[in-house]
DNA sequence: AAATATATCCCCCTATTCGGGGGATGTGTA
DNA sequence: TACACATCCCCCGAATAGGGGGATATATTT
């Protein structure tokens, strides 16, 4: 459970200077942790990454010039191997899942502590996730979903089958009944979400967490 | 950040009784912890939760008769404001992620260190999420994808749209591209992928996670 | 007992989408 | 100079989507 590399280098990018200044004393006095650069911007730190060769990357959201989840990509190309971890003030879903879905190995939230930001550079560098208790809620709210849907079971069925972009008829063949049946459904889903066409009724069925 | 409820009542389920019993012992001497039961099955449970009125309950997945999983539906029936943690040695994705969408509100491996799972429970019961590092890990993973893929960024953006249940010519609208561009990139997808149908391409390029 | 909700199936119709075939053009990169 | 990529054009037939009108049987609720 211990890490098996000597010293974890790392480079933060953050363009306040007050955090970034903090954070790298902060860490700099962590035995086990070097710091070999700190950038205000991805831009000043893009030519220098190669150089700096770290395993971890302390990334803010809000930078000025690219943001850090659009530079998550290009970080990744110019570094395969680092991991990254999201240290912000930005904790909207848009935000967070964009970075997770761009390669990010955690996100921290920053009333985060010291002690958690540590042991959680630890827990990344060994091959661990990292999240904010407030990031895991929203990830984990993403997973559940539904209550109060004015659909039926069946309805929900059919139209979680027309969400994957099946066909009326491959829909009817996987819940063995009649096409005629799943286009009676679908009327009776598209009377009672108001609409009157599939990407409707998936945009007001995904708004309302029906599927 | 503290919690605003004097003492926390938690209900455990578990069917390993050393471990059930550890687990009462260790977390009962927590201060502002109350053990009000433990149980070594839902169906132990099932009557007594009611009157036992946790505000948190610790379950395991596997459990003789029902599984945890399956139980947390039924449990948030009965006790629908009940927060549910997780804590188990399984840590097989399928697991992890309906227990998710059943509405867990955390999920612990049972490597987690006494100190955590107490941490936790706070967090939970504070309204945050709670994860081990490998459960965040294989969900960080679950919302990153592809990989050396065939396909080119236009390519894989149409695929997504496809992926999405949308029309070809709505595709065509929302990237600013011709109905009949769509199409051919449609067709040079099916060429690569070695398919020549919605259904097949989706599946196939879900199992490479190209989207 | 009557009303309602749910699920199943049937007919009609038109407009659109899908899959496959053939091509062309411009822009980059190797 | 090739080659990959992205864009656009034509042809065709079969399938799908959307909307209209019904019917029937089983539950559940009132």
């Amino acid at each position: 459970m211990d890490i098996d590399i000597k010293t974890i280098r790392i480079v933060i990018i953050e363009d306040d200077t007050t955090i970034r200044e903090g954070y790298t004393f902060l860490l700099g006095n962590e035995p086990g942790f070097d710091i070999c650069a700190n950038y205000a911007s991805f831009e000043l730190a893009e030519k220098k990454l190669l150089s700096d060769s770290p395993h971890l990357l302390l990334l803010d959201v809000q930078l000025p010039g690219i943001s850090g989840v659009d530079a998550i990509p290009k970080i990744k190309k110019i570094l395969p191997d680092v991991q990254i971890l999201i240290l912000t003030v930005y904790d909207s879903e848009d935000v967070i899942f964009a970075a997770l879905k761009n390669g990010a190995s955690g996100y921290l939230t920053k009333n985060t502590t010291p002690d958690r930001i540590i042991a959680s550079i630890k827990e990344v560098v060994n091959g661990g996730g990292a999240m904010s208790t407030s990031v895991a809620k929203l990830v984990m709210q993403s997973f559940q979903k539904s209550m109060a849907s004015p659909l039926t079971k069946r309805e929900t069925q059919i139209l979680e089958g027309i969400a994957g972009g099946k066909s009326r008829r491959k829909i009817a063949t996987e819940l063995f009944i009649d096409l005629e049946t799943v286009k009676t459904h679908i009327k009776n889903i598209y009377h009672k979400l108001d609409v009157n066409s599939k990407d409707e009724a998936l945009k007001v069925a995904r708004e309302g967490r029906f599927i």
